[in-house]
DNA sequence: CTGAAAGCGCTTACAG
DNA sequence: CTGAAAGCGCTTACAG
């Protein structure tokens, strides 16, 4: 009642454990008959060729490695996390892959995981996630010359291919529509500041703004919990200059801001804008429904795994792009109503950028 | 510019493959001194044993497998399965564990993934998460004679060791702080029937409904879906008999529910009163902040880990109990207000029961 | 198109 | 306490 082995269908179907493996492989060489006959006799024995045989005889582990670092996000609350892996999982199954998952508590920890999955052959390739630039994961993949793809922009990949979406488009298109609705002061509440995304987003904004005119665009930092999003909102809504705009880069800080709003009086959208960076399942069920900037996760997980997939097997990979988010305008963006209050504000912020 | 192996360790101590071997697994039989030197050289090359080869001559692969069901929950949405891996990787991590993760479209195909990772020998056991009665995954794992661990009710895992969270004594407790406030009529807003702990809550729920003599608990399933659970509010909140306290199963739908009492014009907690089962950052984001049944699900998965590693290394295993949720009231719960809508409503379901 | 043999890098009895 | 040898179950040149 042992499990077969390649021996054993090898003896079976009176052929060599080599035939046996060119069939199972795929491998050419083998008559059609002889392929269908061992296919036959291998699948009513339930052989499978056992991974750690088939890794160490030099053929790949089959295993992708995947690393979160818990301390930079709250990953328990992003969909983020969980739609990326579904859609990259579920590309990495078709081809027989694996996904090795492993928290990790800094970049450090991260690059030494990998370096251990390296040298214990235990995975072909990893993906590596909120990239920063100069990232020590990167510079020590590079050196290790480890299959990897970074999500992330090139500008922080190094020689790693890289797959991304330009948040500096769906960043223009935020704001340019904010200021066709009338807005004059909108603020942007950003993730972590170090990362290589964050600070394309904030440049991107601050950029976007001042070519329009919007002189008073600011950024603020958090760590991309809820309750540093809330701290951020009620930081700007209680300054002199109020934003009538507020730009989350996160629906989690998204829909803090919105408590963050009710709780101080204001009404939104009338009286204050919300756009969502990152469109979950929990954008639709607030009251108003969130505007978010929309995109598809596990799409992009998907084509990560091709891009890896390939990188394994030596294709030449380079920095691919993947759509950018697009914004999808629901319940909480409208024209700035205004009140006395932000009236008031509103002109004596105008007026010196008649010059622009 | 090789990967050393555990012969070129070896050589360079002077010593024999077994004898390192066993410095590096720590086992018995090598003198101190020995063990030091092997050690040191071991680390100055930078060696790491290949799994493949460890686990080919018949150590275990220190991997272990989880599969995540997609159709039956909204993975990306839910917080309680990246909290899960969460914990229960950091566990793993600190044995030398790895986490091979997989979606998997039904149990069937949960079973089938079993089995191949155990033909292929890629893990050592496994856990199973959302059982239902008469599982076929535990039948099929019984049949390998594969380790794992169950996080569910005994009652469904047949002979497997299983970890579990008696929900009943939540459900119980809840009702009953509802009913004191003077909560009349209460329904339950559950996920899918077929999990057993689905129906453990709402056995519990109606067990508890009925000893207080409340006749009007009624509960209606859902997929788990925030849109599902609206929908099941707008059912409950249009009805003859409308409650005054809802309980959903996860904090998702109560989020949607509190949605639709906004959308609805009911004032929560005044005119409504809601209880999230599981307790995650969102429950605190929203407004008015949601009353929850809360747990520690890291510490729920760091458990279940050692558990898992246990019946791996042939300890007998057998059921464990988890703490049960405790609930935590927030904003979402008060007495019920008596509007002359529900007031009448109220008088007319109190009379039958007088005799109680 | 097929077979026989070497080898991947460990662990595990078995001697000494 | 330590060494030498067999063996785990594959894949991969190499012959034929």
């Amino acid at each position: 009642m042992k499990r077969p082995t390649i021996a054993d269908v090898a003896l079976a179907a009176g052929v060599s454990k080599g035939t046996v493996s060119a069939v199972i492989n795929g491998r050419p060489g083998v008559s059609d008959d002889t392929r269908r006959r061992v296919r036959n006799i291998s699948e009513s024995m339930g052989f499978r060729a056992s991974s750690a045989a088939r890794a160490l005889a030099g053929a790949p582990s089959r295993v992708v490695g995947l690393t979160l670092n818990r301390e930079a996000r709250t990953l328990g609350l992003e969909p983020f996390f969980m739609e990326l892996i579904s859609g990259l999982e579920e590309e990495l199954a078709a081809h027989s892959y694996g996904l090795l998952v492993q928290m990790a508590h800094d970049e450090a920890a991260e690059a030494t995981r990998y370096r251990r999955w390296w040298q214990e052959r235990r995975v072909d390739g990893v993906l590596v996630c909120d990239v920063r630039e100069g990232d020590e994961r990167v510079a020590e993949l590079e050196r290790l010359r480890m299959p990897a793809v970074v999500l992330g922009p090139p500008s922080a990949a190094g020689t790693l291919p890289s797959l991304w979406s330009d948040d500096s488009i769906s960043a223009v298109e935020t704001v340019r529509y904010l200021a066709a609705l009338g807005h004059q002061r909108i603020a942007h509440v950003a993730g972590i500041p170090e990362l290589a995304h964050t600070r394309i987003r904030t440049e991107s904004f601050a950029r976007t703004c001042s070519e329009i005119g919007l002189t008073n665009a600011v950024t603020v930092n958090t760590d991309y919990t809820g309750e540093s999003g809330a701290r951020a909102t009620r930081a700007l809504l209680a300054s002199e200059h109020r934003p009538t705009a507020l730009i989350f880069d996160n629906d989690v800080m998204a829909v803090a801001g919105l408590a963050v709003a009710a709780e101080m009086g204001l009404s939104v959208p009338d009286e204050l804008s919300i756009v969502a960076w990152d469109d979950s399942q929990i954008c639709q069920l607030v009251h108003p429904p969130l505007t978010a900037l929309n995109r598809d996760i596990p799409a992009y997980g998907a084509h990560a795994a091709r891009l890896l997939l390939a990188t394994i097997n030596g294709e030449p990979a380079t920095a691919q792009r993947e759509e950018p988010a697009r914004l999808n305008p629901r319940g909480t963006t409208t024209r700035p109503r205004m009140t006395a209050n932000t009236a008031n504000h509103t002109d004596v912020t105008v007026a010196p950028k008649g010059n622009q």
